[in-house]
DNA sequence: CCAGAATTAGGACGGTTGACCTAATTCTGA
DNA sequence: TCAGAATTAGGTCAACCGTCCTAATTCTGG
């Protein structure tokens, strides 16, 4: 499973193209040149195109639930975590004014092929939702925790998305620090 | 051009096709099938999949123009026209649910494409940002009214993109009433 | 050292793709 | 009416797709 294996490696490559070019639009022999390996190989480790893909969704998973893991752990400021995920779409500003959101992306082309991975492809976005509900309830936020987070991701795919389309840089700081500002707000009184 | 005509029939099922299943994955005999007409009169009235991608954009960004003609035509008040807008991911919620929005995934998937037409799709979104952008210049904002047309595009986007991973109804609601909410709130205090 | 498992290489398959062609049919105007 | 343009039908092509196979090679434990 790990990333100098062979197999970590494919699921690497399938991640990354799956990415910048899509899942419909990648093929067996686009991941398998990418890593440099034959067609055999790569079918004695994948036999379809269905488990490359669950591998590269159990993989973003992961990443993602590592990534936050993280910030759990080295902060214990509760603003400064929901910070560092709004600044996600600064931090990955290029990749993002590319091929936007690799999250939101997937989603909407796996629900386009009505594909048998589309809700595993929506969990990454649940565990986006999930973690930033635990944020605002921690925020002292109580019964609209999961509204605002909902809020919150929803505002940075939608930059993400414009990001794209415009690439237009002051508009990603411009949004993000209204973002950030409008979670200050979100801040209960009886917290603070 | 007429909707009745081959070549027209061709284009409103490619446009459906295109939003729905993903243009990548729709192929000539996909669109064929869905007019009834042979692959030989098909590749009559286009030679390419590139054209009828460009015909496609065509019709939408027509499409969109009439759209937003009409409501500037039918309402002299700006914020109903703002709300005319803001409210189309709820007219079209059960689409959008579906497949997303269909200028937001057609440009995200031209973009991993790197397709010669990834700037015309984007201008479909660039009219909906100008029109905007207008639209607050005539609310009395001077500077900030691209940025203003911008945050609301996006806010859009995003409320798109997860009202297409989670189908929540109730989300689309909140998220609309809040951006009219924001809207009124833009409004310069030298205007109402 | 060697047997057997794990891994890699590369050919082959049926099906589909976008693209192209020719022939038949229908429409249109002089 | 009829010649020519416009349109439609359907076959063909090479290239590529995902999938599958067998044979060669490398690794591993006893």
């Amino acid at each position: 499973m790990a990333g100098n294996s062979t197999r970590g490696q494919i699921v690497e490559a399938a991640d990354e193209l799956f990415y910048s070019h899509g899942f419909g639009q990648t093929s067996f022999a686009d991941i398998a040149a990418a890593v440099q390996i034959s067609r055999g190989n790569f079918y004695y480790h994948f036999r379809t195109k269905d488990e490359i893909l669950d591998a590269v969704i159990d993989k973003r998973l992961a990443d993602r639930e590592t990534l936050l893991a993280k910030w759990d752990e080295t902060s214990d400021d509760v603003l400064r975590r929901i910070e560092c995920f709004v600044k996600i779409v600064v931090v990955n500003q290029a990749k993002i004014m590319a091929f936007g959101c690799p999250v939101g992306t997937l989603t909407a082309e796996l629900a386009k092929l009505d594909h048998p991975s589309r809700e595993r492809a929506n969990s990454i976005m649940a565990l986006f939702r999930d973690w930033l509900t635990r944020q605002f309830e921690e925020l002292g936020c109580k019964e609209n925790a999961a509204e605002n987070a909902l809020h919150v991701l929803g505002w940075s795919q939608g930059v993400a998305t414009l990001a794209q389309a415009f690439k237009d840089e002051a508009f990603v700081q411009r949004e993000v620090a209204q973002i950030l500002a409008w979670v200050d707000e979100a801040i209960p009184e009886s917290a603070g």
